[in-house]
DNA sequence: ATGGTGTGCTGGAACGTTTGAGCAAATCCT
DNA sequence: AGGATTTGCTCAAACGTTCCAGCACACCAT
């Protein structure tokens, strides 16, 4: 029984004419206020189940002033930087908490930005939601920055040093750059390395380079940087450049580019991880499958959507946040086949 | 300027105020009504921008009853029978129209489905969407049968013959599997035939095995059937039990389970696509980047999700369904190394 | 008896928007 | 000139909810 005999979905008038009491009783007796009397609240809460009453969220937002909803929003230019993979963790994450709150999703993305006012600044402000979490822009994004100087409730996936009043949640690419790069230094014993780094108007490439530079200078050993764009087409690409240079240790800023270094210079002969040695970044899937299967830097995406749902829901509801304004989570290295540390498939 | 004078977002009230116009006036002003004059909508255009008016959701759902939002709901029984990467592609191609739309998108799953009426159901009887979409449910989903027969817009996405008054958009997993199984039997001379089939409570399961029967009966070969739940490591499991028996092509009804037994059986010392081919099901991605990459059948996952969300809007729109109620698209076969149409990569 | 406190409820305003009814002035038709 | 139509706007109600102020009554202490 879900709607009313005029065809509209059952309100709270009818629930109140039904047993017998006030539309104000009612709404408090649902809400299991104190000073409604045990038995009306039983006896409501019985009718308005009969009736399958749902409140309306429309009427509950515009009187109390909250939606109980959260967005994701990715901007546009990262849909195509970060792939799929990233973005299913992300919301993985997210909706946990979303579902612990009792609240609803939104996904938001851009349809073009260059169309004045970006179309999650509509949504924010029209009260559709309480909040929103930011997946990876580019660094000089300016919806974003107008967003968190709008003072609307946001919190930052991914390190955004050029917002320090913003709530972030990320992790310390550079260090685990280095991390990864001293492997194949000290454990493998490479001493002529080159980097693929992403569109360096990311901040994510930007220190994932640094912290490749980091580990080739301490060690003294060679390092260059190729560009890409994060895509496994351009690892297709910097891979055939590649192919025709000696060099012993690959160092790919995600999983997707190395994957595609790694099928191009496989084809042009070179013996993996004999010859050269290669390690990703991400570990969203795609590292774990190929063959030989792609060392890498786990980033706990989930655990980050999760911390920042719950930062998000401490902004919303004026309490401070609990934990520090800009979380930096643990990475770490997981050995695979393409350094050589696991053995290739059969 | 986004908020006014006393914290609050800015209102229809306060552009009315600014620009000496009623706030009716103001309203069909930014509706473009023929009523209002050139310059007067001209002057309100103007005042909403500089004071960065956007209208409050709340309050034009309430009064217009339409949240200009549609949901899409993943129950959360499929959520581990399809992988990320389906819903990836059913988020991208229900975005898209969502977007030309200029409507909103939430994203719905069922905490736990024991616990009285899903959670889905509260979302869509409450007016936060006037719609949603449904990925593929077990066949015997309560939830669904309850959401279809409550008479809310709904668009299901795959076959669901027990609710034929349902709008649907899927493909025929039934031929689809037929023409992968007699690929292995025609192209590659294949007569000892085995298939992974998903949990067989869900329809897309058993149409690919009865597909698979279909093509082994009428040609006449052996063909044997293990039930696994779509899990790469329920392939696994399999793999491990088919490595002692004989056969020569192994028909799985999705990527996943394929790759699981593939790794199994390469590892049991199996040469693939000599000793025996392989085909899967779903092309999301994980096909194309194994070694050897597999053989599929390319379900076109971002269009059926286009198709539905356009469905959906004929559908919250009053207007009829402009394409058929039961919509199935085509599907075709993407040839690779796991039947030896294409090289293994070096 | 009087004031004080607690309990259980009702009335009504408010949230921000849309929209039908209505109205004054201008314009048109004959 | 007189009526009909058009133009450009205003008024007020309505959407469904929450919650503050208030009221009636019962109970207690003095």
């Amino acid at each position: 029984m879900a709607r009313s005999r005029n065809g509209r979905p059952v309100t709270l008038r009818e629930v109140a004419e039904a047993s017998g009491l006030s539309v104000s009783a009612v709404s408090m007796a649902l809400q299991d206020h104190p000073r409604i009397g045990r038995e009306s609240k039983e006896r409501v809460r019985r009718v308005a189940a009969e009736l399958g009453y749902v409140a309306n969220s429309a009427g509950r937002a515009l009187r109390a002033r909250r939606a109980d909803a959260v967005a994701v929003i990715v901007p546009n230019t990262s849909q195509h930087v970060f792939g799929h993979a990233y973005f299913m963790h992300v919301l993985t994450g997210v909706n946990d908490v979303v579902i612990e709150h009792d609240a609803q999703l939104v996904i938001s993305t851009n349809p073009d930005e260059s169309h004045g006012a970006a179309a999650y600044e509509r949504v924010m402000r029209s009260g559709y939601v309480d909040g929103a979490i930011v997946t990876s822009a580019s660094i000089d994004d300016p919806g974003i920055t107008r967003l968190v100087a709008s003072g609307l409730p946001v919190v930052l996936l991914g390190r955004f040093p050029h917002l320090p009043e913003a709530v972030s949640v990320g992790v310390d690419d550079r260090a685990a750059e280095r991390l990864a790069t001293e492997h194949l230094i000290r454990e493998h014993g490479r001493t002529d390395l080159v980097h693929l780094s992403g569109p360096l108007d990311h901040q994510t490439a930007i220190d994932r380079r640094d912290g490749f530079l980091d580990a080739v200078e301490e060690a003294g050993v060679s390092g260059r940087v190729l560009e890409g764009d994060f895509s496994e087409e351009s690892g297709h690409r910097l891979g055939r450049v590649l192919a025709t240079t000696r060099f012993d240790g690959l160092v790919a800023s995600n999983d997707e580019m190395a994957f595609g270094a790694m099928t191009e210079l496989a084809a042009a002969g070179c013996r993996i991880p004999d010859d050269l040695v290669i390690v990703g970044f991400d570990d969203f899937g795609l590292s774990r499958v190929t063959n030989p299967s792609i060392t890498t830097i786990h980033v706990p995406a989930e655990s980050m959507a999760r911390l920042a749902a719950e930062q998000l829901f401490d902004l919303v509801s004026g309490s401070g946040i609990t934990g520090e304004r800009h979380a930096v989570l643990p990475v770490e290295l997981v050995p695979r086949g393409s350094c050589g540390c696991t053995a290739r498939h059969p």
